[in-house]
DNA sequence: TGAAAAACGCACCAAATTGGTGCAGTATTC
DNA sequence: GAATACTGCACCAATTTGGTGCGTTTTTCA
C-alpha cells in the first residue's frame, strides 16, 4: 500500500549516504557493497539522480559520486520525482503532480477532491523532509 | 509514484457514496453504472469491505450495500489496509504496517529510521481522513 | 602507454502485481 | 418461480518492476 518501488529506496539510500561528507566521492561499487544493494540497478539509479542534476559523477579511477546540492535542501520529494514515474494517488489527482489533471468524472467523482487533498497532503510532507535530516540518525 | 490501487480508489468511491446516505442501500449495479466503474471488480472489492466489517450486503430483490459503521468514523487508512495488501513505503518499514518488522538490514540501512518516519506520517495522515469528510464537498 | 577502474547508454528479460472476467452458487423479494 | 442481487473462487492478460547484458567512454596510475 503506497509502496515506493526499490528505485526510490535505492536513491534515498545512496544520496543519504553521500549526505555524510559532500566532499568525498563515492563510487556504485562501494556503495552497493556498504548496504548490499544489486549493483547495476543502483548504478541506473544514480544515473537518473545525475541526469536530474542531484549528484554528479566523475569517471575513472577514484571516481564516484557526490552530491550536486546540499543536502540540507535535497528534498525526499525531489528525489522520488526523477526515480519514479509520473504516477498519482489517483487517476484524477495525477493533475497534482503533472501539468494538467485529467479526470474525466469531475461532476460524477465523489471523491475527486478529498483525494487531491490526500495527495497534496503527502506530496508537502515529501516535500518537508530532506536527505540532509535522513542522513542524521533520529534525535532521540 | 505511491499510488494507490484501484480497489482502493473503487473502495472510497462507494463508501463515499454510501455515506451520503446511511440508511438506504445501494447496489453494486447502481454503483457501477452510476460512477461508470467495472461492475464485477466494484462487486469485488464491496465483497471484501464486507468481510472487512466496514459495510453489509443484503441479497436478493432490492438488496445492495450500506455502510456498517458511522462514516464519521470511517478512515480511508481502514479502507486502504482491508483493499491492499500489507505493503509498506519500503522493505525496512513494513513493521509499521504488520505486526514485526524484518529489515535485514536494520545496522547499515541508512534509512531505515526515516523511511519508517515517511510511513508513519502518512499512516497518520490517512487515519485522520475519514470517508464522512470526502462525502461533503470541500466548505470552500 | 596501456591496463584498470569507473561512469555512461540502452536494450532487454523474467517475475510479480494489477485490473478485470468467467462461471457457478445462494439468498431474497415479488 | 422468476428476477434480482450478493457470494466465492479461479483465472487471465497487460502492465510494472526489479534486475541484467553488453558495450562505450573517461580518467587515473603504474
Amino acid at each position: 500500500m503506497l509502496k515506493v518501488s526499490k528505485r526510490a529506496e535505492y536513491g534515498l539510500i545512496a544520496t543519504a549516504a553521500l549526505a555524510a561528507d559532500p566532499e568525498v566521492r563515492m563510487s556504485v561499487r562501494a556503495l552497493a557493497e556498504r548496504y548490499t544493494l544489486p549493483q547495476r540497478l543502483l548504478a541506473e539509479v544514480m544515473k537518473d539522480l545525475q541526469h536530474g542534476g542531484l549528484v554528479e559523477g566523475q569517471r575513472g579511477v577514484n571516481g564516484g559520486y557526490r552530491l550536486a546540492v546540499p543536502a540540507e535542501k535535497l528534498t525526499v520529494r525531489r528525489v522520488f520525482r526523477i526515480l519514479e514515474g509520473p504516477l498519482g494517488v489517483a487517476q484524477c489527482s495525477i493533475g497534482k503532480f503533472v501539468e494538467a489533471s485529467f479526470c474525466e468524472q469531475k461532476q460524477t467523482c465523489p471523491i475527486h477532491d478529498p483525494i487531491n487533498r490526500i495527495h497534496a497532503e503527502i506530496d508537502g510532507l515529501l516535500a518537508r523532509m530532506t536527505v540532509g535530516e535522513m542522513a542524521r540518525p533520529p534525535l532521540e
